[in-house]
RNA sequence: GCGGAUGUGGCGGAAUUGGUAGACGCGCAGCGUUGAGGUCGCUGUGGGGUAACUCCCGUGAAGGUUCGAGUCCUUUCAUCCGCACCA
């Protein structure tokens, strides 16, 4: 071999690897285990740069762990359920499970050539019958323990393709096929209790300290706990069955405020009128043309109408507020129904503008003037105002302590109750689709639901199933509906609602730790391996499925399937930036414009034509912008390493990295220059001093840095520290011995990010047996400090000279040699200085 | 609309968390190697000024705290992500 030829090395490294077994997770009480998990793909039967990128991060962590003597986990499965396959089917007329295993196998075998130490033997897709069945069987329990039931809830109906429609099939309040105006539509759905959880997956919050803050605060903030008043206006000219109408409000210091009161076009009251009162029928109609998205309703335009009720002030009874109909209120927040208070609220204020309803002040600023017109005044709950029309005449005091104030006085008074309210809504996991998980249970005319015997799990889903219409393909399958009651065993029908895919995505992380195992899971292997001690993956993640996992597992605690050491499951998250890349394109004419792949382009210019390209900033790489690399053209051309290296190199791990062919090309010649300087030292030697103390203490320094960088999530600076390492080594002289030495450990170093390489190079150099093998080098701290330090003088704060002292100086002899250097003697021209600072070890300020 | 984040040279980023702003890489320039190009090896490179110095300015913008601010505080602008049926 005599040059950098990943093409042949790599694949024969992987062959050894795999022939010694390196990377077979077993449990083995003599050592420490660690557990690294990458979010799993979806498999779209092509991998991508951010699955390159996710890979890259999990896999420097697992091989550097193993190198420090852990037992390492680190599986791969697929999560294979989901909407994109009933999609191919309909379009391409493919069968979604066909579809969907060649996706697996094809991204299977993209992904083998990167190199990653993935126990392959635990990989299953949550589409196996052997993986929904036991999750069916989890359902079943859950169901037992009360965790899981029915009721009704909305979803976005195409009254065109009589269909239910997911979110993002919706765009702009139509359906996505059909085009038709979408509607809002109750069906009875299955729901997981998780509100049950609230306040413990809040509170828990606290424990995750190895989680990034903000996911944490994203969390928090969903779950959404806030402490108000509930209570019952009296209604005046309501229906029978309406004369109070219970309202929740986190401001109950602004009732004396309230000159309105709106309810959800969904609350019980609306749903009565709508059915006597055509004017209402008509408006709540108009309302429910619009998606189920929280985001939709709230941009909506604000809208109501005057239901011609009247509700009466609970502090003055003479005192009359209309109801509206408005559609902005939310019926799964608080109780569906709210009172206005249009000087504290903007939204308030400016339903009431629209409407001509009363502004009343109920505080005023302390520090800033009047309340600009057509602006709410909202200031910070800690923020101290003048109460005016509050319930202890015009104190000064803060929001919250007026709060916590009018809640006493209502609660005193008769007036409703102080309550404790969460955001977090319970998990509605039914999906009229095929492609999913069959909830497992059956409807009987006598029993009426009834869960399925666990005998006769998994409910499998049946194969031959059509696309041609729209609908769900269980509901009209000639004979999969069909079965026997468990329970009184007469003819019954199957439930065809399929689960949420989020439900495959809460445990899978659990079925890892016993992958064919006849039960969900098994208490020893479950014991070992859990917690995740890291897990890696996308921020756009931050919020549901970690949340539903988070459930998930104090569900499968629950009902026997996890310890309780394990409720949750992930100890470290990591949620690693996007891949991006610059957008090409052109534009003809008129026509819209034509988008490049980045292969087509070279120096702003399309290869085959040679016409000018628009270049666009860089933006998430996507298949419809064509701004996409694909890893396995950068593997043919440049090596697994070589990806990895740069898309590990580029940017910190948590931010977005813009992927460039320049890039990559230079982190190739890196690879290829740390070869050469490999087959240096290996054959021609060094030279002539026979230890170099720079390079001994740049190899040290070296071991401590990246090792540094690898703890600290932090793969670009340790990189970086790596490219300074190599730069030592090539500008040392010492003997080839010295240098083998250093090369040896830059093999270590480098084994995470760039196994491959490392392999060649430890080979080259006499190492024993295989890197991925070998021990972490230690760094000695005694090389890593050096007796001197370079102190910067400032003087104002601005640098204008430096000394360099022995460590340790006493900071009263730093002063002597500060006011002895030329430039402080010049600036301060004979006047003693006003300050002078010495921080020890860092710098010197001299004031003058 | 609500919630979360980000902003530093021509570019990606670094800065021991309040202590030398620009590590390392890209790009660019010069020199060497090579028949040319590429590769490879050295050297230089925030902006401005000067014959020269270490003179001025510099971390999205504007104010503030401090001996000292990229880092802390206030206001503001821009961009990105999530919003419960996308995975």
């Amino acid at each position: 071999m005599s040059r950098y030829d990943p093409a042949t090395t790599e694949a024969s490294w992987q062959r050894a690897w795999n022939a010694a077994g390196a990377f077979t997770a077993r449990r083995d009480p003599d050592r420490p285990k660690y557990y690294v998990l990458e979010m799993f793909p979806y498999p779209s039967g092509r991998i991508h740069m951010g699955h390159v990128r996710n890979y890259a991060m999990g896999d420097v962590i697992a091989r550097y762990k193993s190198a420090c003597g852990y037992s390492v986990l680190h599986p791969m499965g697929w999560d294979a359920f989901g909407m994109p396959a009933e999609n191919a089917a309909m379009e391409r007329g493919v069968n979604p499970k066909d579809w969907t295993y060649a996706n697996i196998a094809d991204m299977r075998a993209q992904m083998q050539p990167l190199g990653l130490s993935i126990d392959w033997s635990r990989e299953f897709a949550t589409c196996d019958p052997e993986y929904y069945g036991q999750q069916q069987s989890m359902f079943i329990d859950m169901l037992a323990a009360g965790l899981v039931y029915r009721k009704n809830a909305v979803v976005n109906w195409d009254p065109v393709d009589m269909t239910v429609l997911a979110n993002e099939q919706v765009i702009d309040g139509r359906g996505w096929r059909s085009g038709a105006v979408v509607e809002r539509r109750e069906l009875t759905q299955w729901f997981f209790r998780i509100s049950a959880y609230s306040e413990e997956l809040l509170t828990a919050l606290d424990g995750l300290t190895h989680w990034p803050d903000k996911v944490r605060l994203m969390q928090a903030n969903w779950i959404g706990k806030s402490r108000g008043l509930q209570f019952a206006f009296s209604t005046v000219g309501a229906p029978d069955g309406f004369d109070r109408l219970e309202v929740y409000t986190t401001r109950p210091d602004t009732l004396m405020g309230a000159t309105f009161a709106a309810i959800s076009p969904d609350h019980p009251l609306a749903k009565y009128l709508e059915r006597h009162d055509p004017a209402v029928a008509a408006f709540v109609a108009e309302c429910r043309k619009v998606g189920t998205s929280e985001e939709a309703l709230e941009k909506a335009e604000k809208r109501g109408l005057d239901t011609g009720i009247r509700v009466r002030h609970p502090f003055d009874t003479a005192w009359e507020l209309p109801v509206y109909i408005a559609n902005f209120i939310l019926m799964d927040y608080g109780t569906g129904a709210v009172f206005g208070c249009p000087a504290h609220d903007q939204r308030d204020l400016d339903f009431a503008r629209k409407y001509g309803l009363d502004v009343l002040d109920v505080f005023t600023p302390t520090t800033r003037d009047d309340r600009v017109e057509d602006q709410a005044f909202v200031p910070l709950k800690s923020e101290p105002v003048r109460y005016v029309r509050g319930f202890a005449g015009s104190d000064l005091q803060t929001g919250e302590a007026a709060i916590t104030a009018a809640i006493a006085f209502c609660e005193a008074n008769g007036v409703g109750h102080g309550v404790t309210n969460y955001r977090l809504r319970d998990w509605g996991l039914s999906r009229q689709r095929y492609w999913g998980c069959p909830i497992p249970v059956i409807h009987c005319a006598s029993c009426g639901v009834v869960p399925e015997a666990k005998a006769n799990l998994p409910v499998r889903l049946p194969d031959d199933v059509t696309f041609d219409k729209p609908g769900n393909p269980l509901d009209r399958h000639p004979t999969w509906r069909a079965c026997t009651c468990p329970k009184c065993g007469a003819a019954a029908q199957r439930e065809t609602d399929t689960m949420d895919t989020f439900v495959d995505s809460s445990w899978y992380y659990a079925r890892f730790t016993a992958p064919q195992a006849a039960t969900p899971t098994v208490a020893e292997d479950a014991a070992y391996w859990m917690n995740v001690d890291q897990y890696i993956g996308g921020v756009e993640h931050a919020i549901l499925h970690l949340l539903y996992s988070r459930f998930f597992a104090r569900a499968m605690h629950a009902t026997g399937h996890l310890p309780a050491s394990a409720v949750e499951p992930f100890d470290a998250l990591f949620t690693q930036g996007m891949v991006t890349h610059e957008i090409y394109l052109t534009r003809d004419n008129t026509a819209r414009p034509a988008y490049h792949l980045p292969e087509e382009v070279e120096d702003g210019k399309l290869k085959a034509t040679g016409q000018a390209v628009e270049v666009i900033p860089s933006a998430k790489m996507s298949k419809s912008k064509k701004n996409v690399v694909d890893p396995l053209a950068i593997i043919s051309a440049f090596g697994a390493d070589t990806a990895r290296w740069f898309i590990l190199s580029d940017s910190p791990p948590e931010r977005d990295v813009e992927w460039t062919a320049s890039g990559a090309e230079a982190a190739f010649r890196h690879l290829g220059r740390v070869w050469r300087l490999a087959d240096e030292c290996g054959k021609r030697g060094g030279g002539d001093a026979a230890q170099d103390p720079a390079l001994i203490r740049a190899t040290h320094r070296a071991i401590h840095e990246v090792t540094q960088g690898i703890e600290g999530f932090a793969f670009n600076k340790a990189i970086a520290k790596l490219y300074e390492f190599t730069n030592s080594v090539a500008k040392s002289d010492a003997s080839a011995e010295a240098k083998t030495e250093a090369m040896r450990t830059m093999a270590q170093l480098m084994s995470p990010i760039a196994p491959h390489l490392a392999e060649d190079i430890w080979a080259m150099l006499g190492g024993a047996g295989l890197v991925a093998q070998a021990r972490w080098p230690k760094a000695d701290p005694a090389l890593l400090v050096s007796d001197h330090v370079v102190l910067p003088i400032q003087i104002n704060g601005k640098r204008r000279a430096e000394i360099s002292v022995p460590k340790d100086m006493a900071p009263t002899e730093v002063e002597k040699l500060v006011l002895a250097d030329e430039t402080v003697i010049r600036v301060l021209a004979g006047s003693p200085p006003k300050k002078l600072i010495v921080v020890p070890g860092r710098i010197v300020n001299v004031v003058i």
